[in-house]
DNA sequence: AGCACGCCGACT
DNA sequence: GTCGGCGTGCTC
C-alpha cells in the first residue's frame, strides 16, 4: 500500500502529495488523516506529514520511500475531510498545509527538533576551529543537544560544518516531534478491593472518621477525581494517602475535556411553533430526509429563526445524523449558545477563536470520538471533523466575518454548501438581509427561497425615524445627538425602558488636525490617520496597533489648537455621561472585550442591572434578544457609506435593519431613530419599510449595470513589499504576466495595477489588480504562473503576492 | 523551507 | 589538501 502525504513544510515548492510506501505492520492504522513521519528530501531527514490518501499503486516516477511512522495515536482529521481540502485547494488557491492547519485545532501540529550526539570524539580530525568548538559544546552538554540551542552558540551557519561531522561519523543527527498541546489529565481515585474488604478494613479502622467517609463516598460511585472525593468527604488529601497506602483505594489518570460552556442541566421544551416557521422547518426537514437542497431562509429580525434552527437539527440528530450551526463570531452571541445548550445539553461542541488552544483541542476530540454530534462555531468550524451530516446552518450568512482574511482566503458559506452537499444534508442560509450573491441565487432557483415575514409572538416590526442630519446643523445644533434622538431617549429613560445606540466606530474621534495648519498625524507603519482615545490619552493606529502619546501642541506649527473630528464610542458615552447625567450606561466594543468573557460579561449588567443605555460598535447589531430594549439610536449611518467599495450600500442596509430589529423585541413596540446626512440615500430610505425585496432589486440592477457581484465573481491580487518602488514594478510585471485578456475564453475584466486605498499597512507598501471575470476558477492557470514569474525575478524576493477570490472589501 | 552538493577562493 | 562561504536545485 502507498500513501499520498503533504509533508509539513510551508513552501509553495512542496505543495503537492508525495507517494510513501506504508510498511506492513502499520499498513493497518494508516489512512487518510493520518500524521505520519517520513523520510524527506536528500537528506532523509525526518519530516511530519497528513495522508491525503491511502492506494494499491505509487504513481511516482521515481524511488518510493516508505514511512517511517505514525506521529500522534489519532488520526488528524477524518477521511471524508479529504474532498473539502482539495475542494479549497483549488478554490482558494492556498497550499494545501495551510488548509490542512486551518482544518485541524490550533497547537496540534507537531514541531520537529534536529539533536545533535556525540558518536565518536576521535574521528574528528581536521584541525577546524568550529568543529572543535561543536564537538567541545556536545561534551559540556553531556553527549547531546538539540540544533537550536548549539546554533545560538554561533555566529555563523554550522549547519553545513554538522553534515560533513555525520559523514564521518563523528556526530549522528535524529529528530524528536514534540507536541504542544497536551490532554488535560487530572488524577482520579476509585476503590482497589471490593466493598466487603473496604468495610472490613472500616470496621479495623474505628477511630478513623475521615477515612470512613471517604470510602463510604467511593463506594457509591464507581470513580471520582481526587479533589471531588476530598471535598464530598470532607476530608483532607492527608486521609486519602492514608486510603490509597492501606490499599483500599488507588490512583488512576482519566483525560477530561475542558468545559468550555456551563450545563446547569435543566432542559426547555419545544415551543410551539408559528405557522411560518413551521412551514420552514417542515420543508428543510422532510428535504434533509432526501438528499437536501440547499434554502434562503429570509426572515425579519424578531421572526424567530433561531427556533426554526433547533427543529432542524433535532430533526437532523434524531435520525443519527449530524449538525453544524454557523455563527458570524460566536463570542458576541452567548445568548444563542445558551439557548442551544439548554436545549440539547451535552451533546453540543463549541468552537471558536476566544478558546484557548486547550480547550479547542478537547472540544475536537469530543466531535473526533462521537461524544459530540451538534457543533456550534464560528467560520474555522465548519472544519469541524463531523460525519454524517444531516443538517448544515449559516445563521446571518451575509456576515462578511465568514470570509478568511488570511491564506486559506475561504468563504465559510461555500465550504459549508460543499460540505452539506458531500453528505445529502439540508443547508440553509439564514438572514434578516440576505447577500446579494445569496438572494440572486434563490431568485435564480439555484436555491429554494424560504420567507418568513412576522415577527414572533406577534411583535410588530420596530418603526424606523430618519432624521436628517443637514436640517439639525441648519437649526444650530451641532451636538452629535438630533433634538428628535435626545428626547426619545429622555422619554425611553424617564418610562424606565433601555436604549442601545450604535456607533460604528470604536475610539473617541475618526481623525484630529491641527485647526491652524491642517497637519493631522498619521501612522508612521501605515498609511492611515490616527485614532484619538480619550482613554488613556493616546493616539491609535487600528491597522498595526501603533500608539502614540496625544499632542498638546501640533508637532508640525506649534499651535494649541488640535481639532476631534468624526465621533466614535468613547465620545458617545462621554456625550451621554453629560447630557443624561442621571442615566446609567454602559459601553461594548474591540476596546473593552479584548478579555475573555467581558463581552459575555458585559450583556449581563446591561440585562440583569437595568442599565438605560448601551453603546457600542456593530456588535451591539448582532442576535442580542433584551425585551426591554424600545429604543435604538442610531447616532451616524453614513459612516459605512461612503467607503469606496460596491458592497457599501449592502453593508449599510444589514447593519441598520439588524441593529434596529433589536427594538422591540418584547411585548411594548419598539422603534429607531437613525441620523443620517444622506436620507435620500436607498439602502436607509428602504430601512424605513423594512424593505429589502426593493433593496435588493435597486442593489441589483446597479450591479448589473457596473458588472459586479453575483452577476461577476472577481479575483483581488495584493502585491506587497517594503520597497515603494519595487512594490510598482512587481505589479506591473504580474500584470504583463497574466497576459492578454482577449486570449482567455470568457468574459473578464482587468482593473489596475493600482496603490492600493490604504497604500501602506505595518510598513509593506500594496498595490492591487483586480480581475472581473465571468468564472475565477478557470484562470487559476493564469493567476498562480503570473504570481511565479514575479517570484522568479531576484529583485521581488521580498515581494508577497496574495490572491483573494471573491474579495469582501475592495480598498 | 531546508538541506546536500558543487564550486571557488583562502589558507596551510 | 582542508575550510568555509555561497549559489543552485531537489524533495515521493
Amino acid at each position: 500500500m502507498y500513501a499520498e502525504v503533504i509533508v509539513d513544510q510551508r513552501s509553495r515548492a512542496v505543495d503537492r502529495p508525495f507517494d510513501y510506501a506504508i510498511p506492513k505492520e502499520l499498513s493497518e492504522k494508516v489512512s487518510a488523516g493520518s500524521r505520519v513521519i517520513v523520510p524527506f528530501s536528500r537528506g532523509n531527514r525526518e519530516t511530519e506529514g497528513f495522508v491525503l490518501r491511502t492506494k494499491e499503486r505509487a504513481d511516482a516516477l521515481g524511488q518510493v520511500k516508505a514511512m517511517i511512522g505514525l506521529s500522534g495515536d489519532e488520526p488528524a482529521f477524518p477521511e471524508s475531510m479529504v474532498p473539502l481540502i482539495e475542494y479549497l485547494h483549488k478554490r482558494c488557491l492556498a497550499p494545501y498545509l495551510d488548509i490542512i492547519h486551518a482544518a485541524i485545532p490550533a497547537g496540534s501540529a507537531v514541531k520537529t527538533v534536529m539533536h545533535i550526539t556525540l558518536l565518536d570524539k576521535a574521528k574528528l580530525t581536521g584541525r577546524s576551529e568550529t568543529d572543535k568548538k561543536i564537538v567541545s559544546l556536545l561534551e559540556d552538554f553531556g553527549g547531546g543537544i538539540d540544533i537550536v540551542s548549539l546554533m545560538s552558540y554561533f555566529d555563523t551557519d554550522i549547519k553545513g560544518r554538522l553534515t560533513e561531522l555525520d559523514r564521518r561519523g563523528v556526530i549522528s543527527r535524529s529528530y524528536s516531534h514534540e507536541r504542544s498541546v497536551h490532554k488535560r489529565v487530572i488524577r482520579a481515585v476509585r476503590l482497589a478491593v471490593s466493598e466487603e474488604e473496604a468495610d472490613e478494613y472500616i470496621g479495623n479502622n474505628k477511630r478513623a472518621k475521615a477515612q470512613k467517609r471517604m470510602i463510604g463516598v467511593l463506594k457509591s460511585c464507581e470513580y471520582l477525581s481526587a479533589a471531588d472525593l476530598v471535598r464530598f468527604s470532607i476530608g483532607s488529601y492527608q486521609t486519602l494517602k492514608a486510603v490509597v497506602k492501606a490499599g483500599i483505594a488507588e490512583y488512576f489518570d482519566i483525560t477530561v475535556d475542558r468545559e468550555v460552556y456551563s450545563d446547569d442541566g435543566a432542559r426547555t421544551q419545544f415551543p410551539e411553533l408559528t405557522p411560518e416557521q413551521k412551514a420552514a422547518a417542515d420543508t428543510i426537514c422532510s428535504a434533509a430526509k432526501t438528499g437536501g437542497g440547499t434554502f434562503l431562509l429570509h426572515g425579519v429580525t424578531g421572526s424567530g429563526k433561531t427556533e426554526v434552527f433547533m427543529r432542524v437539527i433535532a430533526d437532523a440528530v434524531e435520525r443519527g445524523k449530524t449538525a453544524m450551526l454557523l455563527v458570524p463570531e460566536i463570542s458576541l452571541t452567548p445568548q444563542m449558545v445558551s439557548r442551544f445548550v439548554s436545549r440539547f445539553g451535552a451533546r453540543i461542541a463549541i468552537l471558536h477563536s476566544g478558546l484557548s488552544l486547550g480547550e479547542r483541542y478537547d472540544q475536537w476530540g469530543r466531535i473526533m470520538r462521537g461524544e459530540a454530534d451538534i457543533v456550534i462555531g464560528a467560520r474555522s468550524a465548519v472544519f469541524a471533523p463531523i460525519e454524517n451530516i444531516g443538517a448544515v446552518i449559516l445563521d446571518e450568512e451575509h456576515s462578511e466575518t465568514y470570509k478568511s482574511e488570511m491564506s486559506p482566503r475561504y468563504h465559510a458559506r461555500e465550504a459549508a454548501l460543499f460540505r452539506a452537499a458531500q453528505w445529502g444534508a439540508a443547508a440553509v442560509l439564514a438572514s434578516a438581509t440576505p447577500s446579494a450573491e445569496s438572494y440572486h441565487k434563490a431568485l435564480c432557483g439555484e436555491y429554494k427561497l424560504l420567507e418568513m415575514k412576522k415577527r414572533y409572538n406577534e411583535n410588530r416590526m420596530p418603526e424606523i425615524e430618519i432624521v436628517d442630519m443637514r436640517n439639525e446643523l441648519e437649526g444650530g445644533n451641532k451636538n452629535m445627538f438630533s433634538r428628535r434622538l435626545y428626547e426619545a431617549v429622555r422619554e425611553n429613560i424617564d418610562r424606565g425602558c433601555q436604549t442601545i445606540l450604535l456607533m460604528n466606530r470604536r475610539g473617541y474621534s475618526t481623525f484630529v488636525s491641527c485647526r491652524k495648519c491642517g497637519y493631522v498625524p498619521m501612522c508612521p507603519n501605515c498609511n492611515i490617520s490616527l485614532t484619538y482615545h480619550s482613554y488613556g490619552n493616546i493616539l491609535k493606529c487600528h491597522y498595526c496597533g501603533y500608539t502614540h502619546s496625544n499632542y498638546e501642541k501640533c508637532p508640525s506649527c506649534g499651535s494649541k489648537y488640535i481639532r476631534y473630528f468624526g465621533g466614535g464610542t468613547q465620545r458617545v458615552e462621554n456625550e451621554i455621561k453629560r447630557i443624561f447625567p442621571d442615566a446609567t450606561s454602559i459601553r461594548l466594543d474591540a476596546d473593552v472585550t479584548t478579555r475573555k468573557n467581558s463581552h459575555r460579561r458585559i450583556l449581563e449588567k446591561f440585562a440583569e442591572e437595568n442599565i438605560d443605555i448601551l453603546i457600542g460598535t456593530q456588535m451591539v447589531a448582532k442576535g442580542l434578544d433584551f425585551p426591554n430594549v424600545t429604543l435604538v439610536g442610531v447616532i451616524s449611518a453614513d459612516t459605512m457609506l461612503h467607503i469606496n467599495d460596491f458592497r457599501s450600500g449592502e453593508r449599510t442596509f444589514a447593519l441598520l435593519e439588524q441593529v434596529s430589529g433589536r427594538a422591540g423585541r418584547g411585548e411594548k413596540q419598539g422603534r429607531a431613530i437613525i441620523q443620517t446626512y444622506n436620507p435620500d440615500n436607498f439602502a436607509i430610505e428602504l430601512v424605513k419599510t423594512h424593505d429589502y425585496r426593493t433593496f435588493y432589486r435597486k442593489t441589483a440592477e446597479e450591479r448589473r449595470l457596473m458588472w459586479y457581484p453575483p452577476f461577476c465573481e472577481m479575483v483581488c491580487i495584493m502585491i506587497t513589499d517594503p520597497d515603494r518602488n519595487a512594490v510598482m514594478r512587481a505589479a506591473h510585471l504580474y500584470r504583463r504576466a497574466f497576459g492578454d485578456i482577449n486570449e482567455i475564453p470568457q468574459k473578464l475584466a482587468v482593473l489596475g495595477p493600482i496603490p492600493s486605498g490604504i497604500s501602506k499597512i505595518k510598513n509593506k507598501y500594496r498595490w492591487q489588480i483586480l480581475v472581473k471575470c465571468e468564472n475565477a476558477d478557470a484562470i487559476n492557470e493564469r493567476l498562480i504562473s503570473a504570481a511565479e514569474t514575479v517570484k522568479r525575478e531576484k529583485e521581488f524576493a521580498e515581494t508577497v503576492v496574495s490572491i483573494d477570490k471573491g474579495p469582501v472589501t475592495i480598498y
